[in-house]
DNA sequence: TAATCCCTTACAGATATCTGTAAGGGATTG
DNA sequence: CAATCCCTTACAGATATCTGTAAGGGATTA
């Protein structure tokens, strides 16, 4: 079993709970565990340069903010941290996020290891998900059901940047105008205006505060 | 201290940890545990009939449907129903929820004893929570300001029938056009602009992407 | 090399959005 | 009763959105 485990989970009550179980269940001779992002990460870094790196690291993916300064805000940054750093790090994620997408994304760009949906049933999938990975096997939450091709585009970074901007109440000629000045290709008018227009044939959307609303409930933006 | 206390909490890890903590920090006699709303209100409906009743209940507001058909669907319900059940009962609510309204309305409406972040000092406070409810005080998360209710405009059910439809794609012409139809009042295009457009300031939006894109994200609608 | 495809851009016209002004009506208040 | 407030509605003008057409350029392919 794996002997060096890193828990990262904001909540105070889940974190307690994650460490009892574990402790139960697995004989783990090293768990430690953070309350924020970016001590988990320094934990990990000064771990691997003593030659004592984590075997595992197990995250949740939103972390609240409070009064302390942060650099990673997320359990998605952090794991896009850690696979520079340590990129055979095993990772389980535990959240209650539940859009296949997002999901499929960290499994396919980070190559997570296991996804654990929080839940009534969350310790007992966490348990079974650290005993598949340790055997080298892939872990997702059986409610889960990440084979869904539908009508899946992918949005790409010009997309996003223009999504963002829409999102903050600028008009396309103020989107334009600010990919000029910060120098972002394209940025007429015409193209961004050529850009949404697809985006509302590829996600059936009828003008842009539909696309938008449903961007942000799917969880893409 | 309470001798009989109830706990109901669908996240298996957070439930785990919060009867750990509970356990180690305070003497409780009692400590049962239920992941579902309907479970506990059965459990709270024996007891009192055996005159064995509960002294505290800790519940969450929102619980995840899953393949087991349910009555009480949430903590909202569940307190509604205990309130009519044991009107003494000392309750506690420990959420995400973060709304000062709701969480002003439980306070008002069905007198709870204490409010309870879940976070980084969950834990923490849970304890000096029950401490306080104890005592026969009132107990909110330090984080939580519910006197100033802020920027926080309560949607009413004209506002949310207007931006359910702005949601959908609708223009304010067919919006106008369908309340027309479904005699719903005031329909005029131009009372819905008005709507709206007080809307953008009491949201600070700029626009009505903005708008809804900011209030999906919020959670409001 | 020529044909083709796709991206970028410009432009234009029909709608839609947003912000004013203003009139009328119901409810409240002095 | 009159003054006042607020909601509803109409309307108008300046912008913004959305959808076409079309021209030019780079990349791919026959």
């Amino acid at each position: 079993m794996f002997k060096k485990i890193l828990l990262a989970e904001d909540f105070q009550g889940e974190n307690y709970g994650i460490v009892e179980t574990l402790k139960e269940k697995l004989a783990i001779e090293e768990l430690q565990n953070e309350l924020y992002c970016d001590k988990a990460f320094t934990r990990l870094k000064v771990a691997l340069k003593n030659n004592d790196a984590y075997e595992l690291l197990i995250t949740d993916l939103f972390f609240e903010q409070d009064h302390v300064d942060r650099n990673l805000t997320s359990g998605f940054e952090l794991i896009k941290a850690v696979r520079t750093l340590q990129p055979s790090l095993k990772i389980i994620v535990h959240s209650m996020e539940n859009n296949p997408i997002q999901i499929n994304t960290l499994f396919k760009e980070q190559k997570i290891n296991g996804y654990v949906c929080k839940g009534r049933n969350g310790m007992v999938e966490l348990v079974n998900a650290i005993n598949e990975v340790y055997h080298n096997r892939t872990y997702v939450s059986p409610q889960l059901n990440l084979n869904v091709p539908h009508n899946v585009v992918e949005l790409d970074d010009f997309d996003r940047a223009i999504l963002k901007e829409l999102a903050n109440g600028l008009t396309k000629k103020e989107v334009s105008e600010k990919f000029k000045k910060e120098k972002i290709t394209p940025n007429s008018e015409s193209t961004i205006d050529k850009r949404i227009s697809r985006l509302y044939d590829e996600y059936e959307a009828k003008n842009t505060t539909n696309l938008l609303f449903k961007l942000a409930k799917e969880g893409r933006i």
